[in-house]
DNA sequence: CTAGGGTTAG
């Protein structure tokens, strides 16, 4: 690494770190960390925030704290804020909400980042009352807060269950980006607003801002909800062809869905079978499976049965979908909880590892 | 002395 005999500064230890934690390579920062470690320096407050950010991103929030119990007295509230962030980011929300209250408790200073790591862990949470006391907070304590914290804030508000406080804080924005319209978007269609998701979407596009492939996540998701067809196929159009976004397995498992209650079958399998590269996930065809089951169609249903079976034998959602028999005709609630078992999280998970112990 | 931590879907 450094055959000059130059021996790296606190400074290029931050920076390789961050850079590490970016890409993210966790082997090399692993690696990093190790020659801090024999290197003798102590880590400052930006080496410490960078290797809580890099443990964050790959999902080991132990390693993360012990780097942030070496500092925890120093009272640095970017540490504070970089842990609460890695917690939030990790689904432990609530360890993020317990250290954000510990941060107001000693009144150690509340910046954006901290502030967003605790209103995702209550989004998260779906707590009202949270939500209530966080709000309190961002109008006493960020007030020159970015648009980071406003889009976390409306996330939080549609989440736990207030649509009008996220509407209204959507309404006071100055500046608004993608993010800020597809937050909005999935709240009105959470809400069983999709008309109004529609005309957000078209706002969104007359205030001059580029749709993203969630953003067509959230709208084909909200045309899903609301059985709009035609608006639906119209958005996947869109994507496609005026915005070049080549359609994602969820982007298909939202169509399939759609057409698929509308009882389009045929016209569902089409579209799988026009994005064949993406004829092997799960999720697809167990909205495909679902639709089948809902509209009684047992020759396709068994097809799909059987390829999700071929695709991951050992996946016991798939088992259950095998085994229970398609066309015993039995309960539909059955077969849409496989197909959330199906498409919800991966199964399989890669352990922690830390950056030390190689 | 330099440098960073964060929000959207499922």
């Amino acid at each position: 690494m450094h055959r000059t005999g130059v021996p790296p500064s606190r400074f290029t230890f931050s920076s390789v770190l961050n850079a590490c934690a970016r890409l993210p390579a966790i082997l090399e920062g692993k690696q990093v960390h190790k020659r801090l470690i024999q290197s003798g320096l102590l880590p400052n407050n930006k080496i410490v925030v960078a290797m809580i950010a890099g443990y964050g991103k790959c999902g080991d929030v132990k390693e993360a704290r012990s780097v942030f119990d070496c500092v925890r007295e120093t009272e640095d509230a970017s540490c504070w804020a970089a842990m609460v962030a890695c917690y939030a980011q990790n689904g432990c929300a609530k360890e993020a909400i317990d250290m954000y209250m510990e941060m107001r408790a000693r009144e150690v200073k509340i910046s954006d980042v901290a502030i967003v790591g605790a209103l995702s862990a209550c989004t998260q949470l779906g707590d009202a009352e949270l939500a209530t006391t966080l709000a309190a907070d961002v109008g006493r304590l960020c007030r020159g807060r970015g648009v980071f914290v406003w889009n976390a804030l409306i996330h939080m508000h549609a989440k736990c269950g207030s649509l009008d406080l996220a509407r209204k804080e959507f309404n006071a924005m100055k500046e608004r980006d993608v993010i800020t319209y597809s937050t909005m978007i999935t709240a009105l269609a959470d809400h069983g607003q999709s008309q109004e998701a529609l005309s957000m979407f078209q706002q969104m596009q007359n205030e001059g801002l580029r749709p993203n492939e969630v953003t067509f996540i959230s709208i084909l998701n909200a045309c899903s909800h609301g059985g709009l067809v035609k608006e639906g196929c119209e958005s996947f159009e869109l994507m496609t062809s005026v915005f070049g976004i080549r359609p994602l397995a969820e982007h298909v498992t939202c169509m399939v869905d759609l057409l698929g209650r509308a009882g389009q079958l045929e016209r569902a399998y089409n579209l799988v079978m026009e994005n064949v590269e993406l004829a092997n996930d799960p999720g697809i065809w167990g909205a495909f499976h679902a639709a089948c089951r809902l509209h009684g169609d047992v020759e396709m249903g068994e097809m799909a049965a059987r390829k999700l079976g071929e695709m991951d034998p050992e996946d016991p959602g798939n088992q259950v979908v095998l085994a229970s028999g398609y066309a015993s005709n039995s309960d539909w609630q059955a077969a849409e909880k496989v197909r959330k078992m199906i498409s919800g999280k991966g199964t399989k998970r890669s352990p922690g590892c830390s950056w030390i112990s190689g």
